[in-house]
DNA sequence: TTTTGCATGGGAATCGTTCTAGTTTACACT
DNA sequence: AGTGTAAACTAGAACGATTCCCATGCAAAA
């Protein structure tokens, strides 16, 4: 409801896509989505937003700081609000399941070495690809597969 | 010259593109390339090799363990040749120059922390991004840019 | 209410990458 | 060395993700 705040401090209209694009990617369960997912999202919701749009708002979120754009293995983007809290990813690529993790020690050791090579940082990111406990004792995720919370494993099956 | 040894081990013919591929990969200048650059320099070598032939010998050059892809940001892969050793990369988004780290501190807490969440790893990364010595001081990189190192920075034009 | 200008939607265009079809080559076996 | 066969090759079409283009829409300013 105070998206419309959210976006004028960010110096962006507010706009009904705009609400309803943030609005989905607010929602709890919504932590991790592809441009596509939220399109998908919006005609569930019986909104007539446009595929473009849908990428122009996202990019424009994230030139705001309002998201954050991971390109996790497999090449398409995924989105996630920017709750402040920066934090690293594991990705199973068995389920798609993404689990978040913050390690303050790994974060100072970055600094460290970015301070040695006399490098300002922008922005970092790390990601742990694998098998998460689900998929590994039973085969299947306890946890509900979000779509496009990542890509299962499938790059070109061997040549 | 050895290299079609390394195929043969790898379980790949050697064939004449898989050769000049590898060959350009291991030369020490070319670090990460992505498959255009490998294209365009087998062009200039006058090699005859269609594009999708790149395609397709650096994925099965990464299953069969030769080199690994990054997905730096930006959208497309980076290859470089897998030399063994673990490491991380620090990317210059002004110039493009990679870097390369290894910090033992870091793959431990990395690895506490998927042991933490009994998660299986098979793989992980860690970029991180901004700007490096050389653009900080002189507004040019004292390296010279390997093309598709990385992609200088430009994705909304706003920033 | 008219103007002004950014935002939108839909489709075409583009980019990186993969697939398809038909041809050629590497390599094991005469 | 000569040959058969599976694998690898090339070019170009196809593909999925993303961006561009532009006529239309709509909201704030005049």
């Amino acid at each position: 409801m105070s998206d419309s705040t959210d976006l004028k401090k960010a110096g962006l209209k507010a706009t009904l896509p705009r609400l309803k694009i943030l609005g989905i990617l607010e929602e709890p369960r919504a932590r991790h989505m592809t441009a596509e997912d939220v399109y998908k999202a919006l005609l569930d919701m019986g909104e007539e937003v446009g595929l473009a749009t849908v990428y122009r708002v996202l990019t424009q979120f994230e030139s705001a700081g309002l998201v954050i754009r991971h390109n996790f293995e497999g090449g398409r983007s995924v989105f996630e609000v920017n709750q402040g809290g920066h934090h690293d990813h594991v990705v199973c690529v068995e389920c798609g399941e993404v689990f978040e993790f913050y390690d303050p020690a790994i974060e100072e050791r970055q600094r460290r070495v970015a301070e040695t090579l006399g490098f300002h940082v922008d922005s970092h990111s790390l990601y742990m690809y694998g098998t998460c406990l689900g998929m590994k004792r039973e085969g299947k995720c306890s946890k509900r597969l979000i779509p496009g919370s990542g890509v299962p494993r499938e790059r070109d099956g061997r040549g």
